[in-house]
DNA sequence: CAGTGGTCTAGACCACCAC
DNA sequence: TGGTGGTCTAGACCACTGC
């Protein structure tokens, strides 16, 4: 019924119809969309094509899929990780990832999924100069608003969980790993990031709640003591859709002061 | 003829099938598909089957297609940009970006888009403290070996670029925009970047030839001057499987050195 | 012209969910 | 049980490319 224009394939038209709709709050955020079933009455097209045009606002996390129930518009607003001020907050009790979320009112929980002995990824093991070696993972799934926002993968070369035995349990205590680290000559004091952006895994996929073609960040958190000793390398694998990452620096390099 | 076990879908599958094939080299970089009717047939499935196989290699930037030609594997590697270095580098004759393309061995090129008065985005207005202002846009865009990598608008406040008119002109001249707003005592000292992911706009598509499904870095790239004016915001939109980010600082805040 | 991918349809069967 | 989305098919028509 409604007038679709040559220029742009269907499908394309009725995600952006579909879009609009969300913004102008026509299908307020949490509500659900009309099935396919009915859009495709609607608009006279097969519902395969209907398919094919959620499926791209799935892609940018405009809705969500629920199994059997039907499409609901997405709720969650973008959360801002600020890297060096969340390293700098963790002297509070709790972590850095709690603040971040509580600041927008959402209800934060961590969930620990695994701590042990483990053979970390090669790329870890690269930053880590591991070989073959081991390392203790403790990983993390983190929520808001009983939403997942993030997997948190930190690995510490096995060496160095034997000499700092708090790091092997849930609870690592007060101001948080790293100052376990600083108890026993290890304190992180410089760090890097490297912030890629992929397709989640299939198991990313379950544990975040992602479409397949839905970008994660991935950022390899390395910290370094002053010794210049990688201790730690922290992977999080983070909805792109869910955050905003920032930083800042200094020039250190040279324009004279005004 | 193979066999395609029940848990998942089969185009998922088949796109992991080709994914192995481009791994394994029996597709290697730069080299063509079979072609989707050829793909259906061996693999005893429909066409549209593989086409939504492929659908998903091209949102991970596996696969690249050429209307009329075929699908092509993917070769460019990776670009690392290193936020604070390539700023410290451009006291170099060549940009920032430039560097980080030869070293990899491919051939940079930049192309002015536009150098003129324009109205900025909402965001950009908003942090630049404008209003309804206008302002100085320089818009380029960047290529590795004839790909586009990036496009960057750079918005400076119109009353800048008055003062500043050597950022009328393509070539800024040796030490780039910074050194000339250094010359007139606005040169930036310190500097934010918000990196959010989101997909392409469709002028985004045509740019950077990207599918609607292929997510895209957005960084918004704030230098102050040591007043704490911000006096540039950079936006740079880059395909999400071309680049990796990389940040590092040192922690100011505390630990003890050992 | 023949070959490629882009797209759409009509219909179908399935798994999942809430009632 | 009925509604939802997930997926697949067979066939079709189109636009674009390169010869």
């Amino acid at each position: 019924m409604t007038a679709l224009e040559t220029p742009k394939s269907q499908y394309a038209q009725i995600a952006d119809m579909i879009r609009d709709r969300i913004r102008d709050r026509t299908y307020p955020p949490g509500s659900p969309l009309p099935s396919e079933d009915r859009l495709a009455a609607e608009l006279g097209v097969s519902r395969p094509t209907v398919n094919r045009a959620i499926t791209l606002l799935r892609s940018s996390g405009d809705v969500k899929v629920r199994r059997g129930v039907g499409t609901v518009v997405r709720s969650l607003p973008r959360i801002v990780r600020d890297a060096q001020s969340r390293y700098a907050a963790r002297n509070q009790g709790t972590g850095a990832a709690e603040v971040e979320v509580t600041r927008l009112n959402l209800q934060p929980r961590t969930e620990y999924r695994e701590i042990g002995k483990a053979t970390p990824p090669a790329r870890v093991a690269q930053i880590l100069g591991l070989g073959r070696g081991k390392a203790l993972l403790r990983r993390r799934v983190l929520y808001a608003n009983d939403e997942p926002t993030q997997i948190a993968d930190s690995y510490y070369p096995w060496s160095v969980a034997e000499e700092c035995a708090a790091l092997l349990q849930a609870d690592v205590g007060q101001g948080g790993s790293y100052a376990r680290l600083a108890e026993v000559g290890r304190g992180p004091v410089r760090f890097t990031e490297d912030i890629d952006v992929r397709l989640p895994s299939e198991p990313e996929q379950k544990t975040l709640e992602l479409e397949p073609t839905q970008a994660v960040f991935e950022i390899h958190h390395v910290a370094y003591t002053a010794g210049g000793d990688p201790v730690e390398v922290c992977v999080h694998v983070m909805p792109g859709h869910l955050w905003t990452l920032r930083y800042h620096w200094d020039d250190v390099s040279g324009d004279q002061p005004e």
